[in-house]
DNA sequence: CCGGGAAACGTGCATATACACGCTTCGTGA
DNA sequence: TCACGAAGCGTGTATATGCACGTTTCCCGG
């Protein structure tokens, strides 16, 4: 008898919302870059390859706060387009050095307009700032 | 001769972060619900159907904000455990209504402690509000 | 120099997500 | 009533994600 059927909304759990946004806001990139062929995941690992050189799969997955193997799974696509390369580590052996390509590079200037057009219509939707801030605050969050 | 070789960092992506924040914390809701044996993504359907009761599949489709045919194939796990069944539409033979079982009843209201540990673990490293709002202002960002 | 723990990876498996097509059923206007 | 556009779905295909396990290679202490 505390509370009649229909009473208060449950409680919304904040994982969905935040699942629910990156839905609609990767639908918008990725419609974006659609004429590039490159989808937004698939740009944030060139642009960061760009940014870092050759870098080895597990250091280029912590860079990204990626799992591993997932990281080593969305080179997949990119190497067989050509856009990445996958290198035997030199002074190591274990390694697996991912090495943008000229076309990689190339890949990346094509796409930069079209997802400054899908980075400037989401930004102006929300503060650029407090999504920084979230991203911040949760992704180390797995205490 | 604009700047030097390593001056400005780029523009971060706006959506890059945000998946970053919603990779790490669906790890942590994933993990709390591990015992339950349930990820966030099922429990938020079992959850959404408890509410709205038997659903077409488009309707439970469009009130989580996913594709359609994405919520038919993120229902069929739970039919297979026998926490959702689906049944054909009665007055409409196109429908096929997703009705919450006994078990799946059950399966919520187990998890429902799991799930409120890892809610009050990241609420507490953000504005639970923030997270609302920035749901709300993206969800239809689809222009 | 060698044996064993640790580091870097790959694979198998299961979900999550979305787009392009194609099929079946509804409802409605002519 | 009947052809036809529309609504509700399923399937095929491709990516994204992460966990559990197993393998190879390093490196270091004895």
């Amino acid at each position: 008898m505390a509370d009649s059927p229909e009473s208060a909304p449950p409680e919304p759990c904040t994982c969905s919302a935040l699942r629910r946004a990156t839905r609609a806001v990767t639908t918008v990139y990725d419609a974006a870059l659609r004429p590039v062929g490159l989808r937004v995941t698939q740009f944030a690992i060139l642009r960061l390859l760009e940014r870092l050189g050759p870098t080895p799969v597990t250091r280029l997955a912590a860079e990204a706060a990626l799992e591993r193997t997932t990281m080593g799974r969305n080179l997949e696509p990119l190497e067989r387009r050509g856009l990445v390369r996958i290198a035997a580590g030199q002074a190591d052996a274990r390694e697996r050095v991912a090495v943008l390509t000229e076309a990689g590079r190339d890949a990346v200037a094509t796409a930069m307009p079209y997802w400054r057009d899908a980075q400037t219509r989401i930004n102006a939707r929300v503060e650029p700032g407090s999504v920084a801030a979230l991203a911040q605050a949760l992704t180390s969050a797995a205490s």
